[in-house]
DNA sequence: TGGGCATATGGGAGCGCTCTCATACTTTTA
DNA sequence: TAAAAGTATGAGAGCGCTCCCATATGCCCA
């Protein structure tokens, strides 16, 4: 409770504040005796530094924050931001970082919060996890100097540092399946197009499309917003121009798909394929089980904090770009291993 | 990036340092002119004030943390955790909290870090969101005179203030509704019984038994995890000794029923009668809907902010008790309503 | 008009640490 | 053996804020 400070550590142990704060931060020009000394009482008075005070003379605090723009539907319908923070809080606890977690509602509290991020004086360095095109927290981060890390590919800024996933070859990757196996009306549910997730993917559905010579169909493409009703609506209109498969841009979507599909009288992948994006879901999540593509949610939390750690050490030129490819998980949804079940 | 200091503010506004320091606070005894001018001088110089040198003098951060214990799994299978933290940030952004995250990915790391996290220096205060029997933080925590609110009732630490559901009604009310539908096996798939969650829904299952004059069959309960998963494994087992309706004490649990159930060949309601509990399954999560217990997850987060914040305020004795109440949500996989689909 | 009181403002100390620099002590080398 | 070089330790200043107390100012009423 009324916890020890430097000083009286360094008392307990004969020796003065500055060897004992020596010995804590590991610094060398300790003799190995007086160094033992030292750390016996400290396990003896369990003396734990303060970290205000130690943010404060050293102008680190040990704590990054990882802000999550307004995502509130997102978050909590996908399992996407929840395994991103698995994977970003396992290279925290690894790194002795803390993390700070900031969460959207709406954005007036986005506004109103963004500049207390900003105020980096307690944070060493923020992760943005989402790739909106125009993050209006990027530019204040940038104009104060707070090292910064964004997931998900960043045009418009190209000093930012980011990690993210090859989603157009995963775009392509999936897209080219569904037509190598010979359906003639691939239709795509797309990721919401203010973010470079939902353009890359749609960009690689293109590619494939573009480079077997087939047309690109408007009609067979409808946007959502990677939430499972999205998806349901987004295939409703769908059903309409009558596709033979379907890519979705992510599990979630392709979970509403097939609700939708489904209650069309309609079986997967009997009368419709489809391929997701993630490779998210649960083992048990559904028969025909879903092929999709998978993304290493859980290493881009970790090389996200490493890239952070990184430009917070070295500074933030240059931009680091990390990004990861995907994979290709072949199921059942999209028919080609069908009689396999 | 070089930011202002308040003596820099108050020299520009033309008044001491304490009387910026006064006006940033809110606090009263500064004539309206002068607390005009220091706020004019502070949006135009953008001065935000160091966070670090604050914590120290005040012995108050802002900061709050919450641990969710080596829950690795649970937190993303299951939308408990995001829709919780959901709740509690929702509180901390209403009240210029930040919030801080640890997530134990398995014992060690938690032991690890109890240490950091007992070490209070930066934290004003911990919400522990889980309610194991034994969670070796709290020692720890009380031990260090840490403000703490635990989620989850608390007996083995009476001096513990928590915010809980109550799932004892809960339970009860699960098994009564299945019971008063005319069921006459009615079995139980529960939590983990190292979780008061997981005792109190069963204990609130063999209560209803009771008031009914029903004895209790070992044979139809069988411990889950709550989880997908652990409804699969758990519900495998109990179609061996037939049971006509099935009291699953998460939705997570129901689900891996479900699917158990399904693939026996069996349906939902007509062979086999489904409640759940939580009511956390997004809308087009299967067909029929899930009859389920309602607990309101992101007010339970919001309450142990404020609860909180209370015992940061005023001490932790004596402590806080907040249980809130459930509510059965009648769909279509209790029988109950089947015919209105 | 001046004493007394309330109110507004400023100055100093101190929160517990880090970091630089000076000093004491030890070892090496001519 | 003395000087030079290297190593271990301590003292002091300062990080930017809050909080207490002293002082200055304004106001009321006798």
């Amino acid at each position: 409770m009324s916890s020890l400070t430097l000083e009286e550590v360094a008392e307990l142990a004969g020796v003065s504040r500055s060897t004992v704060s020596r010995v804590i931060n590991g610094q060398a020009g300790v003799r190995d005796d007086v160094r033992q000394r030292v750390w016996q009482v400290i396990e003896q008075t369990g003396y734990r530094p303060n970290l205000a005070a130690r943010a404060l003379a050293s102008n680190r605090s040990g704590i990054v924050s990882l802000v999550v723009p307004h995502a509130f539907s997102t978050l909590f319908a996908d399992p996407y931001f929840p395994r991103l923070t698995q994977g970003i809080t396992l290279a925290c606890n690894g790194n002795d970082l803390s993390l700070t977690l900031f969460l959207f509602h709406n954005e007036d509290e986005e506004a109103r919060l963004t500049r207390r991020i900003a105020n980096a004086s307690l944070f060493d360095g923020v992760i943005i996890a989402s790739s909106q095109f125009e993050d209006p927290l990027i530019p204040h981060l940038i104009a104060n100097g707070v090292p910064l890390v964004v997931i998900g590919r960043q045009d418009r800024y190209p000093q930012v540092s980011f990690v993210d996933t090859d989603n157009l070859t995963g775009g392509y990757a999936a897209t080219s399946h569904l037509l190598r196996l010979g359906y003639r009306r691939v239709a795509h549910i797309s990721g919401p197009q203010n973010m470079v997730a939902g353009v890359d993917r749609l960009n690689g559905y293109r590619k494939a499309l573009d480079d077997r010579g087939r047309p690109y169909e408007e009609d067979l493409v409808v946007e959502g917003d990677f939430s499972e009703a999205g998806g349901y609506i987004a295939m409703q209109r769908l059903l309409a121009v009558r596709p033979d498969a379907v890519f979705a841009a992510s599990d979630q979507l392709a979970l509403g798909a097939w609700r939708a599909i489904r209650e069309a009288g309609l079986q997967v992948p009997r009368d419709i394929a489809l391929v997701g994006f993630d490779d998210l879901l649960p083992p048990g999540a559904g028969r025909p089980r879903l092929t999709t593509i998978r993304q290493p949610v859980v290493r881009i939390g970790r090389e996200a904090v490493s890239v952070l750690l990184d430009v917070i050490e070295n500074g933030a030129t240059p931009p680091r770009r990390v990004i990861f490819d995907t994979e290709l998980v072949i199921r059942e949804s999209c028919g080609a291993n069908f009689t396999l079940r």
